[in-house]
DNA sequence: TTTTTTAAGGACAATTATGTCTTTAAATAA
DNA sequence: TTATTTAAAGACATAATTGTCCTTAAAAAA
């Protein structure tokens, strides 16, 4: 469904969520730790959510990656800045033309897990799932 | 969503089963043009296809693909052979042990959109899509 | 039987995704 | 100011996916 990067970058961007409540700033490697992951390879993906706005960073001592407390962030903005957007858009048999008018043979009966797919992830927000983390409802890794 | 191999693989047995439907047999050759793919890619495919049991296959001049009339064929049959079950049942974060009982943040979220996936997918039969492209209403490429 | 047509199989090549390492730049603290 | 800690950046390595090619085996037609 996501490719790895995007698994990684969603575990990371809720762990650091969840640092950033309590006023933390972790860095690659506590990152890392927290959800299991590849430590340099998730270097690449923090940058690349950075560059992307997604998350905030800090170099230097005492520094690391953290959200605004505020952030409205979504599930839909962490994949869209890693995947692209083809999951929520692209034609599922890969037909570069594919729409209402000239349609391949699934794209009715895959409109409606697309959109279902788009939805939730736009009316999922980061800090709502950053909170369950926090009350260990939820987890990330093992 | 899928691999490459996996939609070239649904075109592939959707315009297999719409020609089956007219007592043809299409090789390689004619299937690759009809999905406008790249042949020596599609015959493996279609190999591992008729390997699985998917579709059948015929050796020799006039041989080619094909399936059985009365094939009860679905969508899902054609994703797990190629893909696997992954996407139907695999954790969105990729965690080993997700689960209801220890669960990765989203897991809630994508019971539904898998399940809709899950369930659209069993439900839509092959020979349902070849009924329509062979009517014009949907198409394999472009 | 021979030739032709076709799928099967396997080796190979190219591309993309995944993952690592090293150097540089920024920021803080001493 | 200097040393230390950290992210940024880019080169590099490995693995997986995608794609090609060539040989073999099967089947039908001539």
């Amino acid at each position: 469904m996501f490719s790895k990067a995007c698994e990684y970058g969603i575990r990371a961007v809720l762990f650091i969520a969840e640092q950033s409540q309590q006023d933390k700033r972790p860095n690659v490697n506590e990152i890392a730790k927290a959800v299991d992951s590849p430590e340099p390879f998730t270097a690449k993906i923090c940058q690349k959510l950075a560059r992307g706005g997604i998350i905030l960073s800090k170099k230097g001592p005492s520094g690391g990656f953290y959200l605004e407390k505020d952030s409205k962030l979504t599930l839909a903005d962490i994949v869209a800045s890693i995947d692209g957007d083809a999951i929520f858009r692209g034609c599922s048999l890969g037909l570069p033309e594919c729409s209402s008018e000239y349609p391949c043979p699934v794209h009715d009966q895959f409109q409606d897990v697309r959109n279902g797919l788009k939805r939730m992830c736009e009316n999922t927000t980061v800090l709502q799932l950053a909170d369950k983390l926090r009350k260990g409802e939820t987890f990330l890794k093992l």
